[in-house]
DNA sequence: CTAGCCATATGGAACGTTCCAATTGACTAT
DNA sequence: ATAGTCAATTGGAACGTTCCATATGGCTAG
């Protein structure tokens, strides 16, 4: 038992031992390991009898190797803090589990060159897939990646050729906003927008889409803001000070919508009393008590599960040419919406 | 160069490709990969740049199968997110990869038995290390997997002679606490504890230490609520519906405290005019506008690089026998405490 | 009694590295 | 010239699996 006192870790039995005591050979170990059915009762039962008195257990690094295939799925989240990418990681995680897969996660630290070293060690690691979460990374950069192994980009979108994506039909999410604000009366509705960062052009595109297809185009209003939290509270100030108030903003993010939110709280102005405010994400502390935000909300898990299946499709399927996936959002209604004030519903 | 054209992915160059067309042998190339200067000069050059030409990529699988040692250290979170252990896993990929490992995390979704499924797929995947952040497993179960390999337990506390572990002070935490509340001039200070969850006992038992100490053993009131804002809540309840309100109240976590701050708002109470409260954690949502909740800190990122050092202890300076680290916490001040109101300041 | 078949089981090669003992050859000291 | 030293390099044996072509042996059909 102790035949290598001197190792710290007893030496893991390997499926030599395991043939040895079952009196079998190693490929009959093999064959149970993987296909129990292929192989007669009595050898089975003195097999797997064997593995279990040895503790046997499966050297996936060894199995790696010869079937030039992990089957583990890498996964970059570029924040590990976004509880937006958590969501997003237990589909993933799911999804790849029930399809015999193993998902591995790495941040990318919000730092394109950490996540560049994540890919690399992946790509070390033999990983059969890369699912990336909100890449800081130039598309061309992770093509290139794509030469090697199936890569799927998510939360970001792209006409790429070569990687597949998989997002959330930001357009739609602020129609849908807008739709809602105007069926609760509001005409003077304005967009705090975050320049041309990821996903803010579409969530405008969409805006003044909706306000135009109302017949309030002559509304449109834009405010350069951020998907941070100060952002969101200077581009609020700028409102306020403007002396010209919206009835409705709609905000670039939940984040963003907080510091909108702190900034008019300390303005002594009340929403929605005074000013309806509608963010974009659904966080977990958009649902907090005292804070409520009316959001829209993306399907996490199924964007995680979408993801895994586009590198499935890949890997088992042979699909060769890229897919590009756009799920719809939906509209959660909390407390920080509601009617404007009767001397503002307009008409 | 399309040699294998029927392969989907064009076959990654090995060593041996490498060797030819660096003409040297393939153990050269190995060198080189691994101790560059003991390489001449010319050999070197003709290696890395026959590498840079091929693309070629250290298969870290087949070296893992020799030396019989993946670098790889496994992360289990028992809950992706739960922002604490997102903290914590930053510090650990950080020093992991100072030290030239790798981390690989993977959630347990709050559930003994998938937590069980993620350490055996790692153990199959012969990761070197083993952290577990805040496990639902029993200690003894741990105990067994780290007969394979070095294991820390994080979050938690235990006396294991075979596991170490890491967690934070939670007495002092609490003491921290009310001396602070007493500084301020409370002294009906209540204390809402979790029951025997995890880290509730320890900050049960600091709350009353720091009590007594300050010689209010007559105020140590305990009421049971639990680690989640439903249970925070109920626990407000019972205590305003006992007509006697205390000045302030230590909750166990953040979320709890979260629960109580709703009850005491929908009271009509104020905080901290009425009440002050303070809870534990500093989770982000502590920080948040119209939330301002003085909390307990923990250093995450501290404890993080501590777990990894306790593995590295075991795996490269064979450390036999457990460490148990405790790092005492911090208290960060926000909006929800303040003094008591003057007629009950006592005296 | 023989041929053929089928289910079951086997040995050896391969996967892409690292490790180690052994080889080479230039240089130095005698 | 010869032996010794040293740095640089090499070939082959591992590592623990899977895969594949082949062997074994009992059974059935002719």
């Amino acid at each position: 038992m102790l035949y290598r006192e001197w190792e710290k870790f007893l030496k893991q039995p390997t499926i030599l031992d395991v043939a040895d005591r079952a009196g079998v050979s190693k490929s009959l170990v093999s064959l149970v390991m993987r296909e129990p059915d292929r192989v007669s009762d009595a050898s089975r039962k003195a097999v797997l009898d064997a593995a279990q008195e040895l503790g046997y257990r499966p050297n996936a690094v060894a199995r790696s190797l010869v079937q030039r295939r992990t089957n583990v799925i890498g996964v970059i989240l570029s924040d590990l803090h976004n509880p937006f990418f958590a969501d997003v990681a237990d589909g993933i995680e799911d999804a790849a589990f029930q399809r015999g897969y193993r998902a591995m996660l790495s941040s990318g630290f919000l730092d394109p060159n950490r996540e560049r070293g994540a890919i690399e060690t992946m790509l070390e690691l033999r990983v059969d897939g890369l699912i990336m979460l909100g890449s800081m990374m130039k598309v061309v950069d992770i093509e290139k990646v794509a030469a090697s192994l199936p890569v799927t980009l998510l939360g970001r979108h792209t006409r790429s050729k070569v990687v597949d994506s998989v997002g959330v039909d930001d357009s739609a999410g602020a129609e849908a906003a807008v739709d809602y604000l105007v069926s609760q009366g509001h005409s003077k509705i304005t967009h705090i927008h975050a320049g041309s960062a990821a996903g803010s052009p579409r969530r405008r595109i969409g805006y003044e889409k909706a306000m135009r297809r109302h017949g309030f185009g002559k509304h449109i209003r834009l405010v350069k803001g951020a998907f941070t939290e100060s952002g969101g509270a200077k581009a609020m100030t700028t409102i306020l000070e403007s002396g010209d108030l919206p009835t409705a903003v709609l905000a670039p993010n939940d984040f963003a919508a907080l510091g909108a939110m702190e900034t008019i709280d300390s303005a002594g102005l009340s929403i929605p009393g005074d000013i309806s405010l509608v963010g974009y994400d659904n966080l977990a502390l958009a649902a907090l008590p005292r804070i409520g935000l009316t959001t829209i909300g993306q399907p996490r898990v199924d964007l995680g599960r979408d993801a895994v299946h586009l590198i499935l499709e890949r890997l088992d399927e042979n699909r060769e040419s890229a897919r590009h996936l756009v799920v719809p959002p939906n509209l959660v209604v909390r407390a920080t919406t509601g009617p404007p004030r009767v001397h503002s519903t307009g008409l």
